[in-house]
Parts: C-alpha cells; structure tokens; sequence
DNA sequence: CTTCAGTTGTACTGATAAGTACAGCATAGA
DNA sequence: TCTATGCTGTACTTATCAGTACAACTGAAG
C-alpha cells in the first residue's frame, strides 16, 4: 500500500550512507538531496523536522539494526563463546561495507554528541549489556565481565579509529581477531602470558 | 622583538581550545573570532591559508606536545615499564585537562581525515612505534609488541569514544589503567586468566 | 619624535546554508 | 474513471559561511 515514488524506509538507508559519507554537518541538504536522490519537497516530507529528524532516524535504524543482528543473537541460547565469535564477524562485516564508519562513535566524538546524546548513550550500554551477559555466561565473574565488555567495545571503536587514521581497512579485522581472543581464551587455547 | 599585541603561538593555543569544542567544521570564523579573542584581521594576518591552515598549525602543536612528553619519555633510559606508566599518566592528564578530545581521533572519524591524513597518520604512527619499542625493553617479543602497541594506541581512542559517549569521564582513567595492566603484567602480578 | 613593519577592526564579496511555500504530479482505492 | 492523499521539484527567504580589502592603529627601533 501507499507505494506512491519513494518511502522513508528506503530514504533513511540513503541518508546513512550520505552521512557516513559526510558527517552530520557536512551533509548539506544539497549534498542529500544529491546523493539521495530525493528532491527537498521529498526531504522536507519525510521528516518535517529537517536534518536532525533524519540523522534521529538513521540513529534509530543502524540501532535497530545491532538490536536484532547483533545484542539478541549475541543472548541467544547455546555455546555463548560461538556467540560472541558471532558478534565479531557481524561486526566486521558491517563497518567493512560501511566505510568503516559507526556513526554512533562519530557522533561522540564531534559536535553531534549533545544533540544525540541519548541514542549514542544507548547505543553503547546496550551493547556493554548484552556482551556482559554473555561474557558471564562463559565463566567470567560480573565485576569482570563488565570491565571486559566496556574494554571490547571501547577496542572495537578505537580499532575503527586506527583503521581509518592509518588508511588501513585490512587491520580492523585483525584487530577485532585479537580483541575476540582476549574475552574468549578458552576457544584459542593461550594465554597473555605469550611473548613475541 | 616584534611583541606588538598578539603573537601566533597565542593563537595556536586558543585555536586548539576552540577546535576541540567545535569541530573542524563548527569552528567557523565567527565562532572561532569570538573565542580567541582575535579578529579576522588577525587571523588571516596569522594564517593566511585560512581554517585550513590554522587547523594545521594546532595538530602540529599538538603533535609536538605528544612527541615531547609522551614518545620520547617512552624511549628515555631507566625501567621500561615506569616508562609506559608515565606514558598514560600523561596522556590521561592531557584529555582530561582538554575536554576528552584528542583532535587526531575525532579528524579520523570525521571529514577532516582527507584533508589531514598524512599528520594524523603521522601522530598514530609515533605513538605505536615509540610504545612498540618500550614494549620490547619489557620483554615482549618483536611482533607481539607491535600488536600490543597498535591495540593499545586503539584502547586509548577507544576510551575516549565510549567516555564521551556515556558522559562518564572518570572512565576514561578506570579504562587506561586496565590498559596499562594488560601490558604491563609484571608490575601488576596478574594475568589473563583472573576471572570475575 | 619619527618611522615603519606588524597587528587589528570593519566593511564588503559571492557562495551556500537550512528551511518554507506551493503548485503540480503520481497512484491507490472507490 | 474519478478523487483524495501523499510525493515531488522549483523558487524563494533569511542567515551565515570563508575569504578579501584596506584604513587605522600599535609599539619597538632609530
């Protein structure tokens, strides 16, 4: 019903690539009115309360988007190692076909952060929730796992950091590699001990 | 000689100030006029490469300060691993003291990459190579040492998004010091198998 | 006290920003 | 086929953007 020209599902997967593109101020409303095709009638529209309404919608859908591929699947019952092996390769696969880019951490560390402070901050604790839990599950205390969940997602977004600094997309993957050995030792079989 | 009413090294500081709170792209020239106090007289007089040029000068300041303080400490005789504690006593001192913002993360993430890759390539590459040095002296073998730099470069970074993004700047030291025990294990007489 | 390089504020430019108004168009349901 | 709803492009407003031009001013050296 009502598939007239074009809907907002579809214009709020264009406007995140336009703003992982650009950034929330670089992305002029003739930048996205370009990339996304939609003319500012269309725009306007869609989301009457102008560029922050769409960058609110982008934040609520890439939230969505690790709600349901990522945290639940990250508590679904079984070995909670293989989940968590999961939440890595999910991970990976999504900053690696979205130019290593999560909006969420851009946004913190600009100027976006107090206008979307809440959707950031929920972002992240539900993330640190959900892989505390998990973390729990495969043996490690609660004061530990909570420490590890904030030091994994913290390393997940400075991996992002580095990868982009250095130009180097190859080495997120090899960061998360390491990152995911660390909080599940049991499935790699070594410990920090391990020099050189 | 030549002190008449303001010198740019002034200008640089005041500018670094006013970037960190607003971005690269924030900064406009109002905004940055009325901060520093300067003019536009002033600060094209200062930087006739305009925002661009100015942005410049403040990661070179800034890159100087790290190279300075934190790098060649990093490599200076005595116990390595006093060495690496200094080295996130002072980074740890220089974000909280400057609002959580490291100017070479945030340009990473943001549009401002491009157009300053090579000195934020520059100020990551230093900082991984001077700690992947120290980190050898410790005992770590050559190709552990760099992964350990990288991930620690890449916690620090990462500590800043998710201090920023939950509001909570006391975490960024609680995370530098779990960091810091990580590689360092001899002076905290633990290991990766501690749990909960 | 004069001189002059260096510093400063003001007024301007053309371009672009976000947002509004609105007439016209496409399409689904009747 | 008719019509109502919602989609779309164009033209517009007001504000601000980066950058330029330049006259006035400052203070150190002579």
């Amino acid at each position: 019903m009502a598939r007239t020209v074009a809907e907002r599902p579809d214009a709020v997967l264009a406007l995140a690539h336009t703003f992982r593109r650009h950034g929330y101020m670089g992305a002029s409303l003739s930048v996205i009115s370009a990339e996304t095709g939609l003319g500012k009638g269309s725009l306007y529209n869609f989301f009457p309360g102008g560029k922050e309404e769409m960058a609110q919608a982008v934040l609520a859908e890439v939230g969505a988007w690790f709600r349901t591929r990522v945290y639940e699947p990250l508590l679904a019952p079984g070995d909670p190692t293989e989940r968590i092996a999961e939440m890595f390769d999910r991970t990976a696969g999504y900053f690696e076909s979205r130019e290593l880019v999560c909006l969420f951490g851009a946004f913190a560390l600009g100027q976006e952060r107090e206008r979307f402070a809440s959707a950031i901050r929920e972002y992240f604790l539900e993330w640190i929730a959900a892989l505390e839990l998990a973390l729990t599950r495969t043996g490690h205390g609660p004061e530990r796992s909570h420490q590890l969940a904030v030091d994994t997602v913290a390393g997940i977004q400075g991996a992002l950091v580095i990868s982009r600094a250095l130009g180097e997309p190859e080495a997120l993957r090899a960061s998360l590699a390491r990152l995911r050995a660390r909080i599940t030792p049991a499935s790699g079989g070594h410990d920090s001990s391990q020099l050189g």
